[in-house]
DNA sequence: GTGGTCTAGACCACG
DNA sequence: GTGGTCTAGACCACC
């Protein structure tokens, strides 16, 4: 389910956490879907369960992700207008990066065709039902 | 010349880096010519010589600037295929930036408005010159 | 009747003696009513009756109802201080949350403005009943 | 310099941030100032790297603190127009509590009151110097 | 069973 | 020296 390069420099929680959020984000994790516990994760991936747990925890601090007591952790359904926050964030990474690109040469047709094929990633993970 | 962050996360040698590719990429750097010396940077940033001197060392590593003996460091002529490598790169981080955009409801239109910032920061940019 | 956040990080139990308490307070709840038994609430709430409870031991504890065997549980008639002590409670929690709201550049005009919002609440409250 | 309970239900890490957090909202610490490192805190308190570890980073993550790579932990200067998700949640809590306020027969007097003090308890800090 | 907290102690990156 | 990451393993609260 989850490959993790122990020997990266990113550290282990952050790869997690990139990995969840792209399943989320490609829509192979669907809202309300139950991720694997802390304790099942830890042992899958051989990686300590309080690891598991910092990544898990920060998932739902971004709100990507939500916990129930006693019950596990849940795919967050993405709301409308919520987390301008991270929003800004993104469109600051993303102004970054084009200002780069636009450095680089990309044209803005170039550019549209990243944003469809972005979309279409995203809609054959969830056609994968 | 340069301005660093000592309060970003991210550590000041790899900001160093990245604003020396930026400058080189950008042609502000122009090959063979001389970067500033280690101590002489150093002193200018306040930053400790041995953060410095890592930096200037991981840019001769990447084949970005190379150092003669006693004479100081200097920037590489660009290689062929590097530039693509860096299209390719770049290409990767908006790939998964607007994964993210898409999943945080960004349109199309959104997208497109902030291609067109990036380009009039960089008509700014050759105005000024 | 009662509104529970299952994904607060706040445990169900705690939410509930405090929904409890606030509905004792504002007079919803009268002395000597009856509340409703452990597992009218828990279907209810599609909460598990253990939860359930759990806050109804509490509250006992805390002298705010008290269980009559075989009969159910009913509010308990204020005590004397008892009140006093809540005030001296919410007082606290005002002036710590005030300190935060000074450091973060609250001024005294918008403490009113929040004071006249909290009014104008209870009084469309009151006038609802 | 904290006083720490370790039987409390609250864990030992927010106790801690909400004394950092006191500590800087009276005065008492100053902007720039830098903090006890965790391994000297960590003795001194004889609480476990960790924990302390945790604290600061939530502490860094809201703003209150920020470190430097190899230096040690800053209280952060207090920046105007900073932080509106934060100045939002106070007024959410500040709302609340002046509803149990109200509800309570504090009148309008004795909240201003209850600033002035707050107020009051910051300038005394700060006179400290 | 679940997640949350904490300890003890190791190792690394940074400056 | 500093903070950051990780492991191993314990104990607790919640449901």
């Amino acid at each position: 389910m989850f490959e993790l390069d122990v020997r990266s420099r990113k550290p282990i929680y952050e790869q997690l956490i990139d990995k969840v959020k792209e399943m989320i984000l490609h829509g192979i994790l669907h809202p309300d879907e139950q991720l694997p516990s802390v304790r099942t994760l830890s042992s899958q991936l051989t990686v300590n369960p309080n690891t598991i747990q910092k990544a898990y925890r920060e998932l739902e601090r971004e709100g990507y992700i939500y916990s129930l007591q006693g019950k596990g952790s849940f795919v967050a359904p993405m709301q409308q207008g919520q987390n301008e926050a991270i929003k800004a964030e993104v469109r600051d990474g993303l102004l970054r990066l084009m200002a780069e690109a636009v450095y680089l040469g990309f044209t803005a047709t170039e550019i549209s065709e990243l944003y469809r094929q972005a979309e279409s990633v995203r809609e054959r993970g969830i056609a994968h039902d």
